[in-house]
DNA sequence: AGCACGCCGACT
DNA sequence: GTCGGCGTGCTC
């Protein structure tokens, strides 16, 4: 009598073990393969994972696999991947695969099919109809949206196009082009070459290596590590880059689709189900040869991964913040060193992180001195708002309003920058001081008068401003407190009447074909004033961009954030970056009450780096990141007692070998989503591993059921 | 994640 | 008397 052919199988479920099952007679199943298996009473799709059976469940307890898939079995390095981010983030290693591997994505993607041009006849060619048809000449048998967005005009005229008969389908799977490492290769300077050779080489060895590749805005970072990814493609190995989600713009995929002669692959949440499907399966078939995405990328199937790069990785953004919460950045590079790949880093402003494994030798470290194409960095100069107040009432200095006339008298573009969407920021009753505070979290309310409400952003609650003040009960008693967006145009509506505005927050902006319309919009330069909050600090390119006010640059820096001056510099360098890139010289203003903070002096001298060095310093002895570990244990629950109990309850059994554990503290929304959090803090010097210590820690403490602990290892936002 | 089992309130 | 709420627990 054998005993049972047994295969473990993980399931992308919250299981932190695969399951054994049996294998039918005649069946073989490397790991890897993708199988189908019984579950309770559901068939599931699943992994064959590298992992011992486990004796405990004995033979008559296993059901037999299903079936196998006849997709490509997940390649070993992303099986290592998965692994590891299990074990370095505490999440089920089924959680985990979840990323890798939804259901839906398995299923033979159907043929897919674009535009080209028929051939001429007599049909009448509006400027729009010839606009797609310019486009189409740029493009590769692109989709519908892809050419009404090559080629700004709305999907409409496209199908129109294709109704009259100017268009006729041809067949276009995805990766069916291929990239070609030579098309368009840039003119560098020597400073460019040089950095180029050296990331070529890295590529060249097929060892694994990180670069941290850092150069100010404008000096063709993107250029220098194109040449990496074009030695990557001859080499027939695949390419991966990674953007903020909120970077994945038009703009960038038409660079690399100019460099390249054909478009990347997209990865990000925004794809539609059947493209998300197709463009896995060229991952996974390898016809994918450069991929550009979102962090989630990270767990596509490639086949043969040569080069990972991390753009803008400074970016808290890359931190993914619910579910498995994993930091994209670090993930990345542990992706190309499970692959032997080269894995490149690129900011203009790099994060502590990087700069110290730069310094320390791990890292090798790149450096672009000087802008591209002879633009200089523009000049940086701080407006002290107790020298220069606005007028009662209002948010621009008149130091500030005086160079927003000299810009539009002379021509110029400005922008506007505050990072604050809506109207205002607070709300509160002028007869008693009641502030509007959202139901659910520990915020405000924040005024959006395009939607004439009132909305928490940080649960979407929304409310009409109430008739009568709740708390004492006169009539329109409310009054706007502070500045967002909203109230900075309507400020410069009074002051510069004549001059065209846009305001570019999530609200007004919400889908890429908005984006890509207002980008148009500026670069045409149909607009004079570009007003907006973050989303315009990334990536743009305006040519006649010369003036950026900086309305409060001293937003970013309350909080209590172990990064907040780390953060707001960053982002500060960032806006700036926006003025004077073309052959227009450029000024930045930055409206402060503490024009003496050492953010505003690193930002007005441009000496970022000895920010770091300084930032650094403070940082070190204390054992705090990066020069230490950080763990966050949020613990939260419906009520405030049960929250308080069990956070107490963790903070009485802590261990005190090698680990010191801050808190219970509320955790900075003390209440968010109606629920009730409480916040540990665990820090460690670097050579201890925390994870050990928290598991053995967690599961001995008795919590009460209605508590949950999330587990942020690393954490970067400290909500 | 799903899906069962299980023990307390308003309905044909 | 049953339908159904979602708390708890299991899935090889």
């Amino acid at each position: 009598m054998t005993a049972t052919a047994r295969v473990a199988v993980l399931l992308p479920y919250p299981f932190d073990r695969a399951f054994d099952y049996a294998l039918p007679q005649g069946m073989t199943a490397d790991p890897g393969t993708v199988v189908a298996v019984p579950l309770g009473k559901r068939v599931v799709h699943g992994v064959v994972w590298d992992a011992p059976a486990d004796p405990t469940v004995p033979d008559q307890r296993l059901k037999p696999v299903a079936s196998l898939c006849d997709t490509p079995a997940l390649p070993e390095t992303l099986r290592r991947f998965i692994d590891w981010v299990a074990h370095y983030t505490m999440a089920p290693r089924g959680e985990v695969l979840a990323l890798a591997l939804k259901s839906n994505l398995l299923d033979r993607p159907a043929a897919r099919f674009g535009w080209a041009a028929s051939p001429p006849g007599s049909h009448r060619i509006t400027a729009q109809r010839q606009r797609a048809l310019d486009a189409l000449t740029r493009l590769d048998r692109p989709e519908t949206a892809a050419l009404a967005e090559a080629a700004g005009v709305s999907p409409a005229i496209v199908r129109a196009m294709v109704d009259a008969g100017l268009l006729v389908p041809v067949r276009c799977d995805p990766g069916g082009t291929r990239l070609d490492p030579d098309t368009a290769p840039p003119v560098l300077s020597p400073d460019q070459q040089r950095a180029a050779d050296a990331l070529r080489a890295g590529v060249a060895s097929r060892a694994f290596s990180v670069t941290l590749l850092e150069g100010v805005t404008g000096s063709g970072k993107t250029e220098v590590y194109c040449e990496a990814i074009a030695e990557v493609l001859r080499q027939n190995r695949q390419a991966l880059v990674l953007l903020p989600e909120i970077a994945l713009s038009s703009q960038f995929t038409a660079r690399l689709a100019a460099r390249f002669g054909a478009a990347p692959t997209l990865w990000h949440s925004g794809l539609s189900p059947a493209v998300r499907r197709a463009n896995w399966h060229a991952v996974t078939g390898g016809a994918a040869q450069l991929v550009l995405g979102a962090r989630s990328a990270l767990f596509l199937p490639f086949a043969d991964l040569g080069v990972v790069v991390v753009d803008e990785e400074h970016e808290a953004a890359y931190k993914q913040e619910d579910g498995v919460i994993y930091h994209a950045r670090d993930m990345a590079v542990v992706r190309a060193r499970l692959s032997g790949a080269a894995c490149i880093l690129a900011s203009a402003t790099p994060s502590l992180e990087s700069a110290v494994n730069a310094e320390a030798g791990r890292y090798h470290h790149i450096t672009l001195d000087a802008r591209h194409g002879g633009a200089a960095m523009p000049v940086i100069e701080t407006v002290d708002l107790r020298a220069f107040p606005p007028s009662r009432g209002h948010f621009l200095s008149p130091v500030l309003i005086e160079a927003l006339a000299a810009t539009l008298a002379s021509g110029g573009q400005t922008m506007l920058f505050l990072n604050r969407r809506g109207y205002a920021p607070l709300t509160l009753c002028r007869a008693c001081g009641h502030r509007l505070n959202c139901p659910n979290c520990t915020a405000w309310l924040v005024e959006h008068r395009a939607h004439t409400s009132l909305l928490c952003h940080h649960c979407g609650h929304t409310e009409r401003e109430p008739e009568v003040c709740p708390a004492c009960s006169a009539e329109h008693s409310f009054v706007p407190i502070g500045p967002g967006v909203e109230r900075i145009a309507e400020e410069v509506a009074t002051l510069f009447p004549e001059a065209r505005r846009i305001v570019m927050a999530s609200d007004a902006i919400a889908t890429p074909e908005q984006a890509a319309a207002a980008t148009r919009a500026i670069v045409a330069h149909e607009v004079d004033i570009i007003i907006g909050t973050q989303m315009i600090a990334k990536g743009w390119h305006f040519p006649d961009l010369t003036l950026v006010g900086v309305v409060d640059a001293d937003l970013g820096l309350g909080g209590g954030d172990l990064r907040a001056g780390e953060r707001s510099a960053q982002l500060l360098h960032q806006v700036a970056g926006r003025a004077g890139r073309a052959a227009l010289p450029g000024r930045v203003l930055l409206q402060s009450f503490c024009p003496d903070h050492p953010v505003m002096q690193a930002l007005c001298s441009g000496d970022l780096a000895g920010f770091r060095a300084a930032e650094a310093a403070l940082r070190e002895p204390g054992h705090w990141p990066p020069f230490g570990r950080l763990a966050a244990l949020i613990i939260s629950a419906e009520t405030a007692a049960i929250a308080d109990q069990a956070a107490s309850a963790l903070a009485r059994t802590a261990p005190h070998q090698d680990v010191i554990v801050l808190g219970p503290a509320p955790a900075p929304f003390a209440m968010l989503r109606g629920r009730h959090r409480r916040r540990l803090l665990v820090r460690a010097p670097r050579r201890v591993a925390l994870q050990p210590i928290l598991s053995t820690w967690l599961d001995r403490a008795k919590l009460p059921r209605a508590a949950r602990v999330d587990i942020d290892i690393d954490p970067v936002s400290f909500l």
